[in-house]
DNA sequence: GGTATATTGGAATTTTTATTCCATTTTTGT
DNA sequence: ACAAAAATGGAATAAAAATTCCAATATACC
C-alpha cells in the first residue's frame, strides 16, 4: 500500500470531497494524473458511466493510468472511485449496504446502530427528493378538489401504509373534516364503506405488494360512483384503475424495509389543502 | 431474431418511449417478466447502475430472465436496455429551473397546492437533517439492546403517533420478533399491557402534548420492572421519569401539524437493530 | 552528464459480468 | 384431463472489464 503513489491518507467518500481533493492535489501531480483530474471533473457523467478502456481513451490516457490514479488517491481501485461518481448521480444515495458489511466487521455495535439509522434517514431524505419532482401540481390540485367535495372521506389503507391512513384520520379530525379510518377491526371494512355514496369520496393507498382488500374496496367504490383518490407507487398498482385521480409516490427503501417518508408528506398537503379549499367556498 | 420472445418490432431508444411501451405490454406479459416491468420503473437508479445479478436478486428473479426481459422488448440483451436507463440519468440535469418556471405559470390554485407540499416535505427535511446530529449511537444502541433482550415488546403509542407505533407493529411482524401492539380499542389498553413482566419490555412514544395514556400506561409498566424505551421531543416529557432509556427527536412543523419523518426512521432503525441483534445471539 | 527515481505504455492475467442453453415447471387450449 | 406450448430456474459458457506487472521512457538530483 505505502509503496507506489503519492499520499495515501485520503479517498474521500462523496463527491464534493473528491472534488476538493482533486482541486488541491492538481497541482503537484504528474502529467498524465493532472490530465485525468482535470477530465473526471468535467466529465463525472462519463467517470460514473464509462469503462475503464472507453474513459483512458477519452481522456487519451492508458487503461493502466486510470487505475493508479484511483490508486494514488486512496481508492482501491477504478471500480471504487466510480463508485462516488455513481453515488453522486443517484441522488446521493451511496451503497448502505456495503458500507454496513463493512461497519459489521470493523467496530462495535454503536457504530453499526448509528449507520442503520443513517440509512434510514437517507431513505427518507430520498425519498421526499423525489417527491419534489415527480408530483405534479395540477394533480395534486385535482384530488384536492374532488376531496374537497365530498360530504364524508372514507380513509383505506392496509398493512404498511396504514400508519398513513390512521394519520390522516388523526388530521381530518382536527381540520373539522368529516373523515372514517377504515380501521378493518373485525374484518367488517365492507360494512365500514357500504354507507359511502356519490356525494362522498374514498381516499386509498396502496404499494406494492399491494394489500388486496385495499384493491378490492376501492373497487366496489368505484363500481358504486363512489370518487376515488389514490395513492400508490407505480402506473401498474390495482388502484389505478378505479381511481378518479392518483398521484405517484415512489419512496425509496433501506434493506427490506421501504420509507413513508413522502407518503406522509403528501397525504398530510392533501389534508390541509382539503379544508383550507372548504373554508373557501 | 424472430424466433422467441413476443413481439420484436419495437425497442424505443428513450425513456419515455420504454415507459409508454411497460405500460402497454404490462398486462399481457408473463408473470416475472410483468415483475421485472414494475420493478423497472420503481427503481429506475438500479436498472441504471446494476449488474445483471445484483438486480435480478433484487427484483426477485434469475439473471436469465432479465436478459430474455430485455430480449423481449427488442433489444439486443440487458447491456442495450440499460443504456437507456443509463441516457436518462444524463440528461435529468435541468430539471429544477424548468420545475420552478412551471410552478410560477400555472394557476393560482396549483401554486398553492404545491407550495403546500413542499412546505411539508420540507419540515420533513429538516427533521430528518436534525435527528441525524441529535441522535447519540450509545443511546440507540442501548435502547436496542433493551429491546434484544425482551421476551416481548409492548408497543405504546395514541393519537398523532399512533401511525409510529403501528408500523412498528408491522415491521416486528415481519421481522419474527413479538410484538404487541396497544391498540386502546374498546378502551382495554390496560389489560392489554397487564400481562408484561420484567422479561419484556415496552416502546413507548410521545410528543408535546403528551397524550396522558401514554404516560400513565408507561408509568404503571416501570412500576412493575417493565423496562421502558421511550421516544420523545424533551427532557421534561413525562415519559422521561418512566423510562429505562429514552431517545430525544425534535420534529419540524409546518403550519399546525408536525412531521414524524424522523420518528420513522428512528423507529425503523429500532425494529431492525433489534432483530438483528436477536439473531446474532 | 550520469545515475537514481518516478512516470508511463502496453501486454498478460484475473476477476467480474452478461449471455446462452437445457431440463423442469407452469400455463393454455382442446 | 391431456397434450402442446410457453415460461422459468439454474448451471455452463462466453465476453468484457478491471487489475497487475514489467519494460521503456522521462524527470530530478548530484
Amino acid at each position: 500500500m505505502s509503496s507506489a503513489g503519492t499520499v495515501v491518507t485520503e479517498a474521500p467518500e462523496d463527491y464534493e470531497g473528491l472534488r476538493a481533493l482533486l482541486l488541491i492535489r492538481h497541482d503537484g501531480m504528474p502529467k498524465r494524473l493532472k490530465q485525468l483530474a482535470a477530465f473526471a471533473l468535467e466529465h463525472p457523467e462519463d467517470m460514473a458511466f464509462g469503462t475503464v478502456a472507453g474513459i483512458a481513451e477519452h481522456a487519451g490516457v492508458q487503461p493502466s493510468t486510470l487505475v493508479r490514479f484511483a490508486k494514488s488517491l486512496g481508492y482501491d481501485g477504478f471500480s471504487h472511485l466510480q463508485q462516488i461518481f455513481r453515488d453522486r448521480l443517484r441522488e446521493r444515495f451511496p451503497d448502505y449496504r456495503e458500507r454496513l458489511k463493512g461497519l459489521r466487521d470493523a467496530e462495535g455495535h454503536h457504530v453499526h446502530a448509528a449507520s442503520l439509522l443513517e440509512g434510514f434517514i437517507n431513505a427518507a431524505a430520498v425519498s421526499l427528493e423525489r417527491m419534489r419532482a415527480s408530483v405534479r401540481p395540477e394533480e395534486l390540485s385535482r384530488a384536492i378538489e374532488t376531496l374537497a367535495k365530498a360530504d364524508t372521506i372514507y380513509l383505506l389503507g392496509a398493512r404498511r401504509v396504514f400508519p398513513v391512513i390512521a394519520y390522516c384520520a388523526y388530521a381530518f379530525g382536527k381540520l373539522g373534516v368529516r373523515a372514517i379510518l377504515i380501521d378493518h377491526v373485525g374484518q367488517l371494512s365492507p360494512e365500514q364503506l357500504a354507507t359511502a355514496t356519490g356525494r362522498d369520496a374514498v381516499l386509498a393507498i396502496s404499494f406494492t405488494p399491494y394489500a388486496p382488500v385495499t384493491a378490492d374496496l376501492a373497487a366496489a367504490a368505484a363500481q358504486r360512483n363512489v370518487p376515488v383518490v389514490a395513492i400508490t407507487d407505480s402506473a401498474f398498482s390495482p388502484l389505478v384503475t378505479s381511481a378518479d385521480v392518483w398521484l405517484e409516490v415512489a419512496e425509496a427503501d433501506f434493506g427490506a424495509f421501504r420509507s413513508l417518508s413522502a407518503s406522509f408528506a403528501l397525504a398530510m398537503a392533501l389534508a390541509v389543502g382539503t379544508a383550507e379549499k372548504r373554508a373557501e367556498g
